[in-house]
DNA sequence: ACATGTGAAGCGCTTCACAGCG
DNA sequence: CGCTGTGAAGCGCTTCACATGT
């Protein structure tokens, strides 16, 4: 069996796969090189990284860009498609459904909830809001692997545990607090106050 | 001269801080068990990061909550005001606005920026939308130090340019595209889309 | 007795440097 | 010759385990 990909690479082929979609139409060729430079990273880093994957690149060459996208894009589960759901459509909420269903085909957004019973039956980006108690016939009827928390701080952790119980295995969560689930259900934050801190650690840090 | 904190030590430090606001009033102290256990870490780590701070708990007993919460703040220099400005005004640009003046007041939004016409003029919680070519000016003024980008991606690059000219020195990127900035001027990206992708990975790497 | 603070060991990622191959 | 693929060295973070201090 082949060498299990690191963490950090997992993290880093989202953003080739970005960089190699903004190659102009043309471009059929790419080298390690030229790859890193738009990423923001070395040379030695992207080899490595597309290493894991397999033996893609030919030497002397370079990476055949077609190819590539399309590995990446298999070991990145691409070829499937994935049902989302979204809690709490506040402004942040509303924002991520028409991004979500916008930039990304093979994230289908199959259902939105909110317990404000204001919103519940209004229209967002073609999709009805709909109450809490639907979350988990809608979770299971679809078979939505992720869950999208956009709640107040307050209410995030029993969504995270309505949507755990309710089957789903990813959790994004945008509400500012830390959230606790299960094994086995995966949990990644998204936090602008958090990221703000760590900026401003590093403007404190830099003698000004 | 102290150890440099790590740069993982310094993700974590916000989230450590988060934790002991949510703690419940009566609660003067804290273990490192306790606060690992609410940060998902485990207790050794929590230590060392405090540990790079200072030593600031006592053996046998632990550390007093409103000591650390004083002392992460200022390691985050969160006693000091940063400006905020934000760029792209559509429904992320939106939600933040209201978001970034609500939850953290150490983080001034200082100015919004659209070059749609149709929304200049127009009010977001108490401030004006401006058009793009106020930017420089409204930075300089409030000596800016954050920028944050909503735009589109194809307006990114250019706008981190302008934020980088006018002398912003940190990026929060929020558009869907890798942007470059000049040395000293340190850019962190939120991705809905590549957050999706990793989420991707592990469902599709984990047997189902 | 009990929990912190910390050298030291362990581990995973990064980077080097060059062999391998078109 | 040029660029990939990759062992091996280097580096930083994690974890252990216990000395330290109250």
């Amino acid at each position: 069996m082949r060498t299990p990909v690191p963490k950090v690479t997992v993290q880093r082929l989202p953003v080739y796969l970005r960089c190699l979609e903004n190659l102009p139409p043309g471009q059929a060729g790419i080298s390690s090189d030229q790859l890193a430079g738009m990423a923001g990273v070395n040379s030695a880093k992207v080899r490595k990284d597309l290493s894991y994957l397999g033996s893609y690149g030919v030497r002397g060459v370079g990476y055949a860009v077609d190819h590539l996208r399309l590995q990446i894009g298999l070991e990145l589960g691409l070829e499937r498609d994935w049902s989302v759901v979204i809690v709490g459509i506040g402004n942040l909420g509303r924002a991520l459904a028409s991004y979500a269903g916008f930039i990304e085909r093979r994230f289908q957004v199959v259902g939105l909830f909110d317990n404000d019973p204001a919103k519940q039956g209004t229209d967002v980006d073609g999709q009805v809001i709909q109450p809490l108690d639907r979350l988990g016939a809608t979770v299971s009827e679809h078979r939505a692997s992720i869950g999208i928390i956009t709640t107040p701080a307050a209410a995030a952790q029993e969504v995270a545990d309505e949507l755990a119980e309710a089957g789903v295995r990813s959790i994004l969560n945008f509400a500012p607090v830390v959230i606790r689930a299960p094994e086995g259900v995966d949990v990644r934050r998204v936090d602008l106050s958090m990221e703000l801190q760590v900026l401003s650690f590093y403007l404190n840090h830099s003698g000004v």
